[in-house]
DNA sequence: CCGTACACTGACGCCGGCGTCAGTTGGCGC
DNA sequence: GCGCCAACTGACGCCGGCGTCAGTGTACGG
């Protein structure tokens, strides 16, 4: 008999990450799965990473892999779509009724909630901004839907900041590009390089002040001299 | 020209130099397959594409490919680094001499250049803008170091500006970040979206505007008088 | 204490894409 | 015209990674 006692829920399962038998709910299971693939595609990126590597991180057999997921394909976009969703509700609509926030405080909310979301899911961050284009063609397109949106969002809010004169003349859409694209890079680079969660605040404040100013202070182009440092 | 081919036998000398068997000599079949392979990669994406597929468009058989380049590995290696060529050259470091071309003219002009050699060859500017991160580990570091070479003479030049003033305060790296940043979104978009090469000028124009000013044009200057940082 | 069901396992067979190499072609010197 | 050899060909065998499925063992209801 002397069969382990159910306290091996917790305590005995120090033996590796071998799966307990009913310790795990599906969904936990799938939880475990999710996350050990996360880390795989961080770590070694798409294309590299193989099921294999995925279960060894698990810490599972093969066919388990199969009871929870497609295919590397389904795990990844599952992983995205989450992380998608996480990014969106990061996201607030610019307000520009007269009694609402200022309109620079809530442009200002969003880059550092934005950032804050990536240097919290670093992993993430990583996979999209380094893999996640060229997985397939289908994903390339849902990744090209999200890209589209998050730009058109901040294109009309460049557009209404014009009709205000709060945003300089110029293609909206082209701004939004010139900024979504310094955003991703800054991403990249703050999550590569392990800078401390802590940065969120005085990236956001860079970004913020490019935006806000530019950096190159050459004739001042006049209209705007009145703050020229 | 059919006669230019020399040195492809390192040997025999005492033999007579023989003329290409078909139209094309080496080096001119080995264009060949470089251009098909560069549109198969940019068409497909690295990933996807297979030697089948770059034989096929090339117009010879599978064999033939391996007469010429190592693997698909090497081919687009090969066309990476014509690229890296290609730009690099479009780049020259900023002279600071008081003789010297304006600066703001000098640092106008790379970015116009940059943007030139980009629209002049689409589907490279495409490889290098969504394929290129992910190939393979190797490869990743080549990638890495070529940005970290860019970065690097542009962080150098904006510290050299602030010297002079010409440049905001703030961390140069940063700024260079999201200067390259920008860049390449917008370089992304004017490739994918298909622009005429005419707009090179216009979207020089917009990026310049870009880093001198921002687009932001709400309070000035003054610091938010909350909680700072 | 037994029977069943269900989560889990991992060896196995399959397949797409790779790199090779024995064979073919055709230009050129003689 | 003849022979030679570089250039080219494409069928073939191999392999890594995939998805499956017959088998294992444990929890739990009876």
């Amino acid at each position: 008999m002397a069969r382990a006692r159910e306290a091996s829920r917790g305590g005995s399962a120090a033996r590796g990450r071998k799966a307990p038998r009913s310790a795990q709910s599906k969904a936990e299971r799938r939880s475990t799965i999710l996350a050990a693939a996360r880390d795989v595609f961080a770590k070694r990126g798409y294309h590299q990473a193989t099921i294999d590597d995925i279960v060894a991180e698990t810490g599972v057999a093969r066919g388990t892999f199969y009871l929870y997921f497609e295919d590397k394909r389904a795990v990844f976009s599952d992983l995205m779509d989450r992380f998608f969703t996480t990014l969106t509700m990061a996201i607030n609509r610019i307000d520009i009724s007269p009694s609402a926030t200022p309109v620079a405080e809530q442009a200002r909310a969003n880059i550092r909630a934005i950032i804050g979301m990536c240097l919290a899911d670093r992993a993430m961050t990583k996979i999209l901004l380094s893999d996640a284009h060229g997985v397939d063609p289908a994903f390339d397109r849902k990744l090209a839907t999200f890209y589209d949106a998050v730009v058109q969002l901040l294109t009309d809010s460049l557009h209404d900041g014009q009709k205000l004169g709060i945003v300089a003349d110029g293609e909206p859409r082209v701004m939004a590009y010139l900024t979504i694209g310094a955003l991703k890079e800054l991403l990249y680079q703050a999550v590569t390089l392990g800078l401390a969660e802590e940065s969120a605040e005085v990236l956001t404040q860079q970004i913020f002040e490019f935006v806000s100013q530019g950096y190159l202070r050459v004739h001042p182009r006049e209209p705007r001299a009145k703050k020229a440092r």
